[in-house]
DNA sequence: TTGTACGCGTTATCAA
DNA sequence: TTGATAACGCGTACAA
C-alpha cells in the first residue's frame, strides 16, 4: 500500500510544473505543447495516476455524487426508482449514495446533514418529514432537490408527483364499471399525502355513484417491509369479510397488500376473481407472477427515477431551468384478478 | 446561497485561532479551556457551521463512504443485501454508494475506478469480472474489499460465500426423498461460479442415486431483470415438458425462475404440486406470497449484507483482523410447492 | 506556451 | 492551554 502518485510526482518525472500536468490531466482547454502533453499522458499511464477527486472538489466545489433518500429499498417500488436514478447518474458519470429513511424523520434529518457535510449538490428524496427547515438549509447550501412520490411544498424544489387521487378514482371506477357496488378499500395507516390521496380518490368515486364506502385501515405504524404489508392485507381482508355484508371486490393501497388479500381469500376457499375481485396499486413486476395475475394501477417507478435524475442533473448543470413540476398519470393494468359481478 | 461558514469564520468571531476551533469541533481530545470551548460551540451553532468532510478527508485520508457493487438491485436478492449493508453502515455513520454492474465487466471496472478516485476505502462486491488486476490496484491503494456471493481468488480479500453446491445438493436430495426420480433442473446461463456450483450439487445428487439428469439451460446473455428470469423459467419448462418422458419435479436455479415454472405449468393446467412439484433457490419473501407458496433453498441475503458490512468496517478499523472467510450454509424452506410422488 | 504561487477547509506539528 | 504554519491534491489567476 504505497502512496498514490499525484500531479506533482508526474511533474517531477516529466520536468515540468505541476500546473502543466494539471492542465493536461484535467482535460482543461488550456494550451499545452503537444510534446509535453504526450509525455505527461504516457507518464501518467505508466505511473498509474488516479486523480484525487477530493482535491478537485475542494477547489471547484462541484460534486459528482447525488443523494437518494427513500423510505426503504426493500420495497420494490423504491428499488426500481433507485435503479432508474442510478442508471441516468451512471451515464453522466455521477455516483449515487443510497439512504433508507425507514419512515423516520430523524433518520432523514441525519442523512441530509451527512449530505451537506459531504458537499453533495443534488438530492432526490421521497420525504417523510413535515419539517421544512432542513430543506431550506439544503437550498441555502446550494443543494438542488427533487421531490418524488411525496410532495414538498417549498419553492425551488421541483416535484415529480404521481396523481394518486386519480389513481384511486380510476381503480374504483373500474370495479364499478364491472358491476361491483360493494367495494372494500384496505389501506395501511393513512399518514402520508399519497395515502390520503388514494383514499380520497376512492371515496370520491364511491360518493359519485351513491355507494357506501367500506374502508379498513391498519393503525400500525409503518414498517416498510414487504411481508408486513402482506400480513396487513391478510388481516384487513379478514376484517372486511367479518362485516355483515362483505364486499364483492377489494381495492388494496399497494400491490404487496393485494397479494395478502388474495392469499387470505384463497385460504378461505374464496376464489379470485370468480367470487371476489381484487385490484392493487403500484404495478410492480411481481404482480404478473402470481396467480391470478394482479390487475392494478401502474405507477411508473423506474421511469420516475430516470426522470427525477435527469431533472436533477439539468438543474445542477445550472441550465437555470424553470422549476417545473411533473405529474405522472396513473394507468390501469388490466390483468386477471377482476371479473364482472 | 451564501458561502458556508468555516472554522476560520468562527475563529474570527470568537477571537481565537482556527486551530482551537478545529480542536473543539472535531471532538479532539486536545485540551481547550472551558470558556473558549463553550463560546466556540455556541458560535458554531449560531452560525450554522457544517464541517466540510472533503477538507477533513483530504487531510486525514479516512473516508466514511463505502462502495457496494452488485449486478442489479432490481433483483430482490441484491436489494436485500444492499439493505443489510446500508443498515450496518448507517449505524456506524458510514454512507453507501450503490453501483449496478449489470453483469458488465466494463461497468464494474468503471465503478472501481470511480471508487479509487473518490478515495473510498471500503468495498463490498459481487464481482462478475475475472480480471484481477483491478482488485490488485484497489488493495495497493489501501481499499479493503469483501467479496460476497461470487468468490474472488485473491489474497487480502475476505469472502462471504454461500455453499451453493450444498444448496443444489440439498434441494435435489429433498425431492428425491419425496420419491421423485425424474427431476428437471432449469437454469439461466451457467456463466458464474455460483451457477456452476448449484448445477454441480444437483448433478452430484442425481449421480449418487443413479438417476439421469434432466438439465435445461438458457443460453441467453444475462439481463438481471425479474421478468426476464420469469420468462426464462416459462420457456425452459416448456422445453422440459417437450421431452419424451417429462419430469415429476422441477428445480429452478432461482425463485424468480421458479415463479415462471409455476406459471407455465398452471397455464397448461398442470397442478403444482399435485402433478408436478417445484422447488426454487433464494428464499425471497415473495415466495410466501404466491400460490402455492414456494418451497425453496434459503440464501440469507439480508444477513449476508449485514455480515459483509461488519466485516468490512472491522477491517477498515485496522483491527488487523485475520482475513477470515465465511461460508454461509443453505437452509431448506419447506412450504407448499413440493409433494410426495 | 509555461511556471509560480495561492487557496479550497481541514487537521497535525511545533513552538510559545 | 493556545496559536502560527505547514501540509493534503488540485485548479487557476497571474506573471513571465
Amino acid at each position: 500500500m504505497n502512496k498514490p502518485t499525484t500531479i506533482h510526482d508526474i511533474a517531477r518525472a516529466a520536468n515540468v510544473s505541476s500546473a502543466t500536468v494539471s492542465r493536461v490531466l484535467s482535460n482543461s482547454s488550456y494550451p499545452v505543447s503537444k510534446a509535453k502533453r504526450e509525455r505527461i499522458l504516457s507518464l501518467a499511464e505508466e505511473m498509474n495516476y488516479v486523480p484525487n477527486l477530493l482535491g478537485r472538489q475542494l477547489k471547484g466545489s462541484k460534486s459528482t455524487t447525488i443523494g437518494v433518500i427513500v423510505p426503504s429499498i426493500m420495497n420494490p417500488f423504491y428499488s426500481s426508482v433507485l435503479f432508474g436514478i442510478e442508471e441516468i447518474a451512471r451515464q453522466n458519470n455521477f455516483t449515487v449514495i443510497a439512504c433508507n429513511s425507514l419512515h423516520d424523520p430523524l433518520l432523514e434529518d441525519e442523512y441530509i446533514r451527512t449530505i451537506l457535510e459531504k458537499q453533495i449538490k443534488g438530492v432526490v428524496i421521497s420525504s417523510i418529514s413535515s419539517d421544512k427547515s432542513q430543506f431550506k438549509s439544503m437550498i441555502k447550501a446550494g443543494v438542488h432537490v427533487i421531490a418524488i412520490d411525496q410532495k414538498i411544498e417549498e419553492d425551488q424544489i421541483s416535484q415529480i408527483e404521481f396523481d394518486y387521487q386519480k389513481g384511486g378514482h380510476l381503480a374504483t371506477k373500474f370495479l364499478q364499471s364491472k358491476g361491483h357496488t360493494r367495494i372494500g378499500y384496505v389501506t395501511s395507516k393513512v399518514d402520508r399525502p399519497s395515502r390520503k390521496s388514494i383514499l380520497s380518490g376512492y371515496m370520491e368515486a364511491m360518493k359519485l355513484e351513491g355507494l357506501e364506502p367500506l374502508v379498513e385501515e391498519s393503525k400500525a405504524d409503518f414498517v416498510d417491509n414487504a411481508l408486513s404489508e402482506f400480513d396487513t392485507g391478510k388481516m384487513l381482508t379478514a376484517r372486511l369479510l367479518g362485516r355483515p355484508v362483505p364486499p364483492t371486490a377489494i381495492f388494496a393501497c399497494n400491490d404487496m397488500m393485494a397479494f395478502g388479500v388474495i392469499r387470505e381469500l384463497s385460504e378461505r376457499n374464496i376464489r379470485v376473481p370468480q367470487d371476489i375481485s381484487v385490484i392493487g396499486f403500484d404495478g410492480i413486476d411481481l404482480g404478473q407472477m402470481i396467480n391470478p395475475q394482479l390487475t392494478t394501477i401502474k405507477q411508473p417507478d423506474y421511469e420516475m427515477g430516470k426522470l427525477a435524475c435527469k431533472m436533477l442533473l439539468d438543474k445542477m448543470n445550472g441550465a437555470d431551468v424553470p422549476a417545473y413540476d411533473i405529474i405522472l398519470q396513473p394507468e390501469l393494468l388490466e390483468r386477471g384478478s377482476v371479473e364482472p359481478r
